[in-house]
DNA sequence: GTACTTGCAAACTCTTTGCCGATGT
DNA sequence: ACATCGGCAAAGAGTTTGCAAGTAC
């Protein structure tokens, strides 16, 4: 479980090049949460062969094999995050765009608990949850 | 505050058009959370005199009164709904697209908490909380 | 009357795709 | 060798914007 994103590609049967290999690595040593925009930047500083749209079908590749979460905040960039990594959840500042992670057991209890009474298998389903806090507001 | 979507556009000082009073009364009486591009098929279904420019520019102008409030859930599309509302959370089915409203007063004092312990101060900041639940993950 | 609003079409941003030469196994 | 991949440029989806005519106040 501790296997490198290009270890975990390959095991999965997916052909491993140059560019995946590169963009795999940037991933894996991404701290932040980095749009397309970013992964291709930071890619392109170790190998200037790889284009954007190559970026974009990697990660597309790497989300359908199961290797990477997509991201959607609501700024309309998609970011990726390694799906290997232990779970957590986040928490946007809608003012600056800072993306904060963290985890807490009751937010997990918590969708079970919705998802249970509104009578969701959390087996066949993926819900993500939406909360909204406003500054003033209740 | 059980004022219409219309009066409220008025007292804060929004000029009143038939296109903003017709896109208004929509917003108003959709039980969904209808898109753009919905919201312009049922307000041309009222007027046909609205154009999807229009509807993109009034949808802004109320959120940025306060009027509205933007969703956006991950599919590419953002959503609307009145910001007057109860205050209420979403739930996406990521397989379906189904929006789930609920409330849980658990999740109002998580996010305050979570907020407190990461040093945010909800008075200066809208947080959104993003929680993803996987299939048969953990 | 004047500042604001609208429709139209063009522009813009993010993402996907067709084509064809290049590469992995 | 052969299927698959990648670069490029064009196309798509959703959204924004400049402009000139129209409207609210």
């Amino acid at each position: 479980m501790s296997e490198t994103l290009t270890q975990r590609s390959i095991a999965k049967g997916l052909r491993m090049t140059d560019q995946r290999r590169t963009i795999a690595h940037v991933l894996e040593t991404a701290k932040d949460h980095p749009d397309v925009e970013q992964l291709h930047a930071r890619a392109t500083a170790l190998d200037n062969r790889i284009s954007i749209a190559t970026v974009y079908r990697t990660v597309k590749l790497f989300e359908e094999a199961g290797l990477l979460e997509k991201l959607e905040f609501g700024d309309g960039r998609a970011r990726y995050e390694d799906a290997e990594r232990d779970h957590h959840d986040h928490l946007i500042d809608m003012q600056t765009g800072e993306v904060i992670e963290f985890v807490d057991p009751e937010i997990e209890a918590l969708q079970e608990r919705i998802a249970a009474k509104l009578g969701y298998d959390l087996k066949d389903h993926r819900l993500e949850l939406y909360g909204t806090r406003r500054k003033a507001d209740d």
